[in-house]
DNA sequence: GCTACATTTCCATCATTCTGGAAATATGGA
DNA sequence: TCCATATTTCCAGAATGATGGAAATGTAGC
């Protein structure tokens, strides 16, 4: 679950959520890490802080080539996110008001004389 | 896309994850805001700072029953989040690599000869 | 080795978010 | 009206996150 917490917190940022965007556009070749920073027009210090936060979680990779960095997205990764949201947050049309448990109760067992 | 960051800042939180899927749980009828202080063992001030937050984004929507403020999912909501995931950043199979628009270099146009 | 470019690390600053006690604001029942 | 309970607002302190300049590190070619 913090896997999870970590994911959303990675893409709940604009300028994370731009880079992983451009990621996907540019599929499994990536893009350098520079070429990043241009597009969205980020100084060297702040770009790299935020594609070391979403490479920390995994959404994305990064490899070196030559003298570049070359990130991209971990679809894999990704895609288990979004499972876990359909799953566990009812993305899906599945979303029937489970009726595991025992908690079928609206308010406080405690206080329901009130 | 300011809507979408808010509402995965509204989730990458862990408090407000598990409340959130306590309410995906209970499903229409919801939870009373004190059931939820229960379950997650939190003071006032602190779940209804988190409730807040997720009613802010839409993800939840609250309505007035006696003495209760009921909480519960707004799952129209949550399915547009994971469908601009699903579409935008690549949750479901169709991962091609786009080929939408030019940027199909993984380094900068203007370095490129270095 | 030296130079040029790419990226990261270091560091300080600023901004936002989280937390929870205490008081205020409902709401319902006696 | 008065009391008990439910929830929110107010407020301040603590923690975490974002930003970016400057220096350090890495890599390639001469």
């Amino acid at each position: 679950m913090t896997r999870i917490v970590d994911s959303l917190a990675a893409l709940a940022q604009e300028t994370r959520l731009k880079a992983y965007r451009l990621l996907v556009e540019a599929g499994p070749a990536g893009l350098a890490a520079g070429r990043i920073g241009e597009e969205l027009a980020l100084p060297p210090a702040t770009l790299s802080f935020h594609l070391a936060h979403l490479a920390r979680t995994g959404l994305v990779r990064s490899r070196q080539e030559g003298r570049f960095v070359i990130y991209s997205a971990d679809f894999q990764n990704m895609n288990q996110l979004v499972g876990y949201l359909t799953e566990n947050c009812c993305g899906g049309r599945s979303c029937a008001p489970s009726t595991k448990g025992a908690r079928n109760e609206t308010v406080s067992r405690a206080r329901r004389s009130a």
